[in-house]
DNA sequence: CTGAAAGCGCTAACAT
DNA sequence: ATGTTAGCGCTTTCAG
C-alpha cells in the first residue's frame, strides 16, 4: 500500500533518492534514459510520493482551505464546492472543507484548524451574497459570493445588473405593468435587484412597484407578496420575483386566484434552482446564479496568486445569464 | 502568522522542545507548573503545532478523505458533508473532499490523491442509494448511502421499511385505495419501497397498484404517473410517491384534474427536501432521508475504527422518520 | 520530571 | 547528470 517510499524506488532503479525525486518531478537535469527507467520502476512499484513529507519539505501543501458559513441548506453550496473542486483538481491541488454554521466563534476556530494544516490559500464562501469581514490569513484569500472591499479578491453576482436584465426581459416582451416581489430584509441581493428594477422602470417612463414582505425569501413570502401586489394593482401582467422559491409561491397564489401563467401573469425568477425552476409548471424563466463558475474562478485566482501571478487583488461582479423557459408571455 | 514554532515556545518558556511537546499534548509527565507556564507562553505567542510536521512524525494526519460521486446536483450531498464535517470537527479531524462526477476513472485518480495525502480513513458517499464496488484502501473505509456487502461498513436508509411505513401511514389514516407512484429504473430505493408497499397492502388484504414511469424521478415523472394512476383507478384516494420532486409533479396533475389535496387525494413523499416539501401548498407529508445523520455516523465509525474500537465492519439500515405536514387527509 | 538524539519521507543546496 | 548532506517541524524513545 502506501508502504513503498522513494528509497525503495531508488534502490530498485539503481540510483539515489535525489535522482528519483528529480526524475519524477522534472526538476533537476536527469538523462532521458534514467528518467524513463525511474518512471517505469516507480509505476511498477506503485510508488506515489508522500505528500505530507513533500509538503513539510517544500513548505507548500498544495491544499486549499475552503470555509463556508453554511454548506448545507441550499444547493448553492454544492455547486460552489464543485466548481472549486474541479478547478483545484485541474491544478493538482486538493480542498480541505470546513464550515462554520454561521457562528463567528466556530469560524475563527475552523480557520485556525486550516492554518495549522498549512493550507496554501483560503477560500471563503457565503451562502447569501453579503459583505463580510475577512479572517486573518497570511496567504492568498479569495471570497466567493461575498465582498470585503477592494483590498481582497472576491467574486459575486452583479445584483444591480440582474435587476436591470430581469426587468428589461419583461419590458422587451411587451409588458408595462411590471411588479417586483421581494423581501424587506437588508442584503446586497435584495437591494441591488430592487435598484436595477427601479432604474429600469423609471428609464422606460414606467412607475416602479415593489412589494416587499417579511423574510425568509421562500414560497410563503412569494404567496404573500403576490397577494399584496394583485390587491394593489389588479392589472399587473408581469412579476420579477426575488428568487425561485418565492416564484414558486407566486405560482401558488396565481393558481388560487385563477391567474394563468404566463397568459395572465408572466413570472421571472432568480437562482435557477434545478429542483424548482425546471420542475414548476409552466417551467420558470429565471436568471442563473453562476455558483459553479464562482467556485472555479476563486480557486483559479488563488492558485495564480500562489504562483506569483496576479499579485493585485481583483473584485469581480459576474453577470448572470437568463434561462428562458415558459413563464413569460411575449406580447410584442 | 504560522511563523512561530515549537522551538520559539521552548526558548521563551526556558525549556526544551520536548517538554513543550509533552506539556501541550499531555503525553509525558510534566509538572503542573511547567505545563501551565508552557501553555501560557504558547498562547501568548500564538503557537499552534504545524500539523504537517506532526502528521509526518506520527504517521497520522487526522484527515479523513471524503469521496462522493456527485456532490452538487442534489441538496443531499450538502447534508451528508455537513454531518461528516461536524462529526469530524468534534473529533479533532478535518475532511478532505473530492468528487468523481460519476466517472470511475476520475474516482480512481481522486482516491489516489487522497491516499498520497495520507488520509487516515476514507468515506465514500453516493447520491443515490446503490450498491458499489469499493476502492482499494488500506485504512478504515465507510460507505454512506451505498452498500457493498457485509465486509465493509456502510449506512443507508432502510428502503423496505420506508415503503412499509409510508403505506401504513396512509392505511392508518383510513385510506384503502392507495397507489404507489414510482419510476421503472432499477435501484435499491425504488425496489425496496415498492416491496414494502406491496407487502403492506397485501398484508391488509388490499390490492397493490404501482404505477411506474420512465426516469428520472422528477416532477415530470410525478405528473405522468398520477395521470396514469387516475386513469386506471379514478377512485384512488391516496398516493405514496417515490420522492418529493415526483410528489410535486403529482400536485401539478392533481391541480389540472381538479383534485384537491388532501380532500380528494392524499399524498406522501420521501426525501423531505426543504426546498420542496415545506414549500408546496399544502405542505407535503413526507419521510426524511437522514443524510446529516448518515454523514455523522460514517465519520464517527471511521474515527472509532482508527482508535482501534469497532474492529468489525458494521452495516446499518437506518429507519426514516415521518414528517407530518398537511397533505394527508385523515378519514378515521 | 526533563532533555538529547533520532528520525518521519521527502527535496533543495551544494558538491562532484 | 548524479549523489551527498541537511534539514522541513515535530514527536518519540531513551537517558539522565
Amino acid at each position: 500500500m502506501g508502504r513503498v517510499g522513494i528509497r525503495d524506488v531508488a534502490r530498485a532503479a539503481g540510483v539515489s533518492a535525489t535522482t528519483v525525486s528529480h526524475a519524477l518531478s522534472g526538476q533537476g537535469k536527469v538523462s532521458a534514459e534514467t528518467r524513463s527507467r525511474v518512471a517505469r520502476v516507480a509505476r511498477d512499484l506503485g510508488y506515489a510520493p508522500n505528500r505530507v513529507a513533500t509538503a513539510l519539505r517544500r513548505r507548500r501543501t498544495d491544499v486549499l482551505g475552503f470555509v463556508s458559513d453554511e454548506i448545507a441548506t441550499t444547493p448553492f453550496a454544492g455547486r460552489i464546492v464543485l466548481g472549486a473542486q474541479d478547478a483545484a483538481s485541474a491544478a493538482g491541488m486538493t480542498l480541505m472543507v470546513v464550515n462554520s454554521n454561521r457562528d463567528p466563534g466556530v469560524e475563527a476556530q475552523q480557520v485556525e484548524v486550516l492554518r495549522a494544516q498549512q493550507v496554501d490559500a483560503l477560500l471563503y464562501a457565503t451562502m447569501f451574497h453579503r459583505r463580510v469581514t475577512v479572517p486573518a490569513f497570511s496567504g492568498p484569500l479569495v471570497l466567493v459570493n461575498a465582498e470585503a472591499g477592494p483590498a481582497v479578491s472576491s467574486i459575486a453576482p452583479d445584483e444591480y445588473r440582474l435587476g436591470v436584465d430581469a426587468t428589461r426581459l419583461l419590458l422587451d416582451a411587451g409588458h408595462r405593468r411590471v411588479v417586483h416581489l421581494t423581501i424587506d430584509e437588508p442584503g446586497l441581493g435584495v437591494e441591488g435587484r430592487v435598484a436595477g428594477y427601479r432604474d429600469t422602470m423609471l428609464g422606460a417612463g414606467l412607475p416602479p412597484h415593489v412589494v416587499a414582505v417579511g423574510g425568509p425569501a421562500d414560497a410563503r413570502a412569494g404567496r404573500e407578496a403576490l397577494e399584496l401586489a394583485v390587491a394593489a394593482d389588479p392589472d399587473a401582467t408581469a412579476a420579477f420575483v426575488f428568487n425561485d422559491p418565492m416564484a414558486m409561491g407566486a405560482y401558488q397564489t396565481a393558481a388560487r386566484l385563477g391567474l394563468r401563467i404566463p397568459q395572465d401573469l408572466s413570472v421571472v425568477g432568480v437562482d435557477d434552482l434545478e429542483l424548482i425552476a425546471a420542475q414548476l409548471l409552466p417551467a420558470l424563466t429565471t436568471f442563473q446564479l453562476p455558483h459553479y463558475e464562482m467556485g472555479r474562478w476563486a480557486v483559479t485566482r488563488a492558485v495564480r496568486a500562489l504562483d506569483g501571478l496576479d499579485t493585485q487583488p481583483e473584485v469581480v461582479s459576474i453577470v448572470c445569464a437568463e434561462v428562458v423557459r415558459e413563464s413569460v408571455d411575449v406580447r410584442v
